[in-house]
DNA sequence: TCAACTTTTCTACGTCCCGTAGAACTTGAC
DNA sequence: GTCAAGTTCTACGGGACGTAGAAAAGTTGA
């Protein structure tokens, strides 16, 4: 119950950076423009999907339950059901769930952590 | 680099719980005993596959470089490449990465642990 | 060395997921 | 009621995965 095609993936990145919700149209567009950011002049640049293309992959992330959309309104605005934080916390927590011994895989997780998070997780650790 | 489809995530489940290198005929019937064990007397009990179906699932499963061959001996042993629990912890890693802000995903990751798991991070994070 | 057997590789098919979008249908505005 | 904008239906092509037969390669006993 995870993983994300790539356009999927890029419709959820701006779903949770520009957190309003959006209509397709204006996700569309906003994805000719990532697209366009792509190195300066070679490349694909501004690609603009269908409009329908972007509805298909919106239904397919509601059903996957990342998204929730506003059936009121005429253009019907989608919105992230989660933050990019919870939705890869919670990510991780799966993945850590999916083996035996969580802490076995905890202990290799922070063997392999940096300083910088190492520190935020004792800060973090102090409060519980 | 990721997912695992669902006999594929079997025959590594073996490769990992019984930490010998294996062959490809034994992992069969491995995977015959595994589904036998699925409920009793009703179900799909010790489902035999066909040999060359869990070769091709090693070829795939060495070709993503989570499995290694011994090609030397004539039926070749395989095994998993890297243990569960560093494979899950590498997992995680890669989750945890895919966010902008990891401290932030961090802090939610914490804010949903387990006190045993808790425990567990303080103490290894203790060491470091 | 040859025949019979075992093991591995090649090839392939059905299914499901995903990118992609046209066709058809719905609905609000005039 | 018509029209334009929006939404749903349907569909196709490609890739991953479960599945396995056919063919090739290697092993072994006589």
């Amino acid at each position: 119950m995870a993983s994300l095609g790539e356009l999927e993936r890029a419709v959820m990145d701006l779903l949770w950076a520009g957190h309003e919700a959006a209509t397709a149209n204006t996700l569309r567009d906003l994805l000719a423009q990532s697209t366009e950011a792509t190195g300066g002049s070679a490349g694909h640049e501004g690609k603009e999907l269908a409009v329908t293309t972007v509805l298909t992959v919106l239904s397919r992330l509601e059903k996957k339950g990342l998204v929730e959309r506003e059936r009121g309104t005429r253009p019907h605005r989608y919105q992230a059901v989660s933050s990019r934080e919870d939705h890869t916390a919670e990510l991780m927590h799966e993945v850590l769930g999916s083996a035996p011994d969580r802490e076995a895989v905890l202990a290799r997780f922070i063997g392999s952590v940096t300083e910088s998070e190492a520190e935020t997780l004792r800060k973090l650790l102090g409060h519980i």
